[in-house]
RNA sequence: GGCCCCGUCGUCUAGUGGUCCAGGAUAUCUGGUUCUCAUCCAGAAGAUCGCGGGUUCGAAUCCCGCCGGGGUCACCA
């Protein structure tokens, strides 16, 4: 394959979210997969929809998915020169004329055109005698309308009639140029190879290829993205509809490595059964002809279990790396330190799904929790015994593991033997031991806790479960 | 309304004329793993392949029509 050149040119207008970032991941796995570019285009030419911060904002998202860029970020409003000499070609080529309407006209032609149910078409109001382009006015392409068939590497062969090809707007009033002029002058710069944008552009590519020709360029390849869509499975995510921020992911402690497989398997497949890739795998495997044509739904449960699949596949040093920032804040007390925390996350990891929920899983490791009946009066087996059975099992415990090394190996020793000389089940002796020690609603198996957490804080939490009852 | 795209289990999908009365994953439910949660293992349920015609010995797969959903028709991208 042919180094491809890739770019990802969102407008600063917010954040990014997972749509836009499924379209940036299959860019950057094209350019990296052929020894390409990818490059970073910030497609700022709506000076009012602009959002301070956005272009950090962005730049923070890509790296913390590994989206590296080999070029840029160019902005294009640094650039406006050189859309303004593209413009001049087209001009001294008699393909570009002033709009002489002011926006009120144009908009009485577009409710007239509605109330008759036609498509509006500016090229049927093409002034006789356009005015002298001096920048104040808006400057049109004139387009030479003809049927077109082309080739979507997502879409396959694709076809539309004369009736969709119209003047639109190279450059606005303000001088900026619009997306539709501007795209297609820096991908054409830029030698951009393959561009890959969402659907909503589809209906707009017979408009690139007649200006294509107009400007003697060579289209690229075109590859238009299905869309993402929400929860009720119609309607394209949309920040409107409550699609979140793609750092938010990382807020709430999801692997970028589980994201970037959620997203590269939302709408492509290798053709095996292979659910689980890792980043490496998918720049050797990702094509466009393998990308879906229909519309995915974003289910967040699909990334859930992603996220617990890479979770565990992580070696605990690194996770614990990773989970640095979100342990409960009693963690961090004298007493716990490294060697402490790694045993506790050891035993949490294949419980452990984004790291967000490390607190709730590990509390009760780093402070006493108070004592909850609850626990006790809820629990199917243990709420038929009596305070004086309980309180009885509790003392035998105490005395058995009292004379314990608390080592896993001795504990679940003793624990066993606890359990015949008792004659109670597990569900029964362990149930109770476990809701004793930790006061929560789950926790790793009893042993390792038991370990964990030590002989005296042990046998002191026991005691502090007999006085309440 | 015109034009364009799409339509396989709830969800992500495999499938390009026969090995598919449709496979995998996830989600759900059940059972097992000496206790809970999770993991893991086993199993259940879940898709008349949008509908109707046609072509063919044979269609999820090809053709036509219809229906449904989406996109677009901005001095937004």
């Amino acid at each position: 394959m042919k180094p491809a050149r890739t770019r990802f040119a969102p407008s600063p207008t917010g954040f990014l979210h997972v749509g836009g970032v499924r379209t940036a991941l299959f860019a950057w796995l094209l350019a990296r997969q052929s020894g390409g570019q990818f490059i970073l285009r910030i497609e700022d030419t709506d000076k009012a929809r602009e959002v301070v911060g956005s272009i950090e904002h962005i730049q923070e998202s890509l790296d913390w998915l590994g989206l590296a860029w080999d070029e840029g970020p160019t902005k294009q409003s640094d650039r406006l020169d050189i859309y303004r000499q593209w413009a001049q070609k087209l001009i001294d080529a008699g393909r570009a004329y002033a709009d002489p309407y002011s926006p009120e006209e144009l908009q009485a032609l577009r409710d007239k055109a509605r109330t008759e149910k036609r498509p509006f078409l500016f090229r049927d109001h093409r002034p006789e005698n356009p005015p002298e382009w001096d920048g104040s006015r808006p400057l049109r392409f004139r387009s030479e309308p003809k049927p077109y068939k082309w080739h979507d590497a997502v879409m396959d062969d694709l076809e539309t009639g004369p009736e969709v090809v119209d003047d639109f707007i190279l450059i606005k009033s303000d001088g900026y140029p619009t997306y539709n002029f501007a795209h297609i002058v820096d991908d054409s710069e830029m030698g951009i190879t393959h561009v890959l944008r969402g659907q909503e552009f589809l209906a707009s590519v017979p408009n690139y290829l007649n200006l294509y020709e107009a400007l003697s360029v060579p289209p690229p390849i075109f590859a238009t993205m299905p869309h993402i869509l929400g929860p009720d499975g119609n309607k394209k995510l949309s920040k409107r509809d409550g699609a979140k921020d793609i750092l938010d992911y990382r807020q709430d402690g999801y692997l970028p490595e589980a994201m970037v497989n959620f997203l590269a398997t939302l709408g492509w497949n290798d053709g095996s059964e292979q659910e689980v890739f890792d980043t490496e795998e998918l720049v050797k495997k990702f094509s466009l002809d393998r990308v879906q044509k229909n519309g995915a739904v974003f289910d967040e449960r699909r990334l859930l279990w992603l996220q617990g699949e890479h979770v565990r596949k992580l070696d605990l040093a690194k996770l614990y790396k990773l989970v640095a920032d979100f342990w409960p804040k009693e963690a961090f007390a004298e007493k716990y330190d490294d060697s402490y925390r790694l045993q506790v996350l050891k035993l949490v990891q294949e419980r452990l799904k984004f790291f967000a929920e490390l607190p709730d899983l590990t509390r009760f490791f780093f402070v006493d929790l108070p004592i909850d009946p609850e626990l006790i009066s809820s629990h199917k087996q243990l709420k038929k015994l009596s305070a004086t059975e309980l309180k009885s099992l509790l003392e035998q415990t105490k005395s058995t593991l009292a004379i314990s090394d608390f080592s896993v190996a001795d504990l679940t020793e003793r624990l066993n033997g606890l359990l015949e000389k008792t004659g109670q089940k597990p569900a029964v002796l362990f149930s109770l031991i476990r809701i004793a020690t930790t006061q929560a609603p789950a926790s790793p198996g009893l042993a390792d806790t038991l370990a964990v957490l030590g002989k005296d804080r042990s046998l002191e939490r026991i005691d502090r479960q007999i006085d309440a009852l």
